[in-house]
DNA sequence: TATGGATAGTTGAAAATGTCAACGATTTAT
DNA sequence: ATAAATCGTTGACATTTTCAACTATCCATA
């Protein structure tokens, strides 16, 4: 991580080895900015103690779709091991609750209580903040672009705007 | 990971919960194209028995700029202590060499080798055919716009075009 | 309708990564 | 000259990832 945002100032300062050619590789760029906006994140969602995994889950069951965990894994690119674990968390705080697949009884939907719901509320607040600060080098048209190309190179055309 | 590129065609079905908010969400977004592409980019680079990471040190190695370890350190968001094993090992296989600084002592940098050269010649081909897959659903045109956004975002305008 | 093969969630262990504090060698500032 | 800061390195510790097993349930079909 090893990044300066300390007095909330520069979010990073053009670095000598920009010039490289690995400035043009998309993993790169991709996780550059994904690293960059991790710590805003993160540090943004302490005040709830939630993290980026967390608020997703919170987020997803919060969405009225009630996933099961497996969706979430799926969906969110993680191990179903790891959705146990993020869930275990988020009920016993009593953010989200369990119930059994309506038509699957192995599986289970995952939905957010009245009290995840508000905790919710105020969280996404705090992660749009920071992601406006990850995107502040962006004209907002450019942002809400930058956000579709993404959108698009993930699922296809179709659901943008 | 948990992505199924297996058969090698699709990347991805649109999921179910695209529908919900996290979607437009930028750090999510991110997340999971970085999660593509890292699946794809190590699978492509196995073969030459490297990493995202190894690869990037060994391609900024190679640029000509004789970065020191701190700078690369910054430079890829990695803590100083991961630099050297990642260099420990690139230097082992005989792909890039310690220097003392020129100016400071303290300071090493990190070039490539000839051999690094040449397996970096390789490598960079299938990295680049990783990455046009996982741009599949993007027109030419449009991952070029997503790239040099992802550069602004990054550093600020002056660089792209 | 019973049997076999797949799938959902869970557990636990092992491997890989991330984080952090300390240290010697040097540099920089005073 | 001395003090404070920086670079690379090491090692300890925490977190995250990955994977194989296991039970319960679903699904296909003989």
């Amino acid at each position: 991580m090893t990044i300066e945002t300390q007095g909330g100032q520069r979010t990073e300062q053009a670095h000598k080895l920009v010039a490289a050619s690995i400035s043009q590789d998309l993993g790169f760029l991709l996780a550059k900015l994904h690293a960059v906006g991790s710590v805003l994140n993160n540090r943004a969602l302490a005040e709830f103690d939630l993290k980026e995994r967390s608020y997703s889950v919170l987020i997803l069951a919060n969405s009225g779709l009630e996933p099961t965990q497996r969706e979430l894994a799926d969906f969110l690119s993680l191990d179903p091991s790891q959705i146990v674990a993020l869930v275990d968390e988020l009920e016993k705080r009593g953010l989200v609750a369990r119930a059994p697949g309506k038509q699957d009884r192995r599986a289970k939907t995952v939905t957010a209580t009245a009290k995840g719901g508000k905790l919710l509320q105020r969280a996404s607040d705090a992660a749009r903040r920071a992601e406006a600060e990850v995107l502040e080098g962006l004209p907002a048209e450019e942002s809400a672009q930058l956000k579709a190309l993404l959108r698009k190179a993930l699922w296809g055309a179709g659901l943008s705007t």
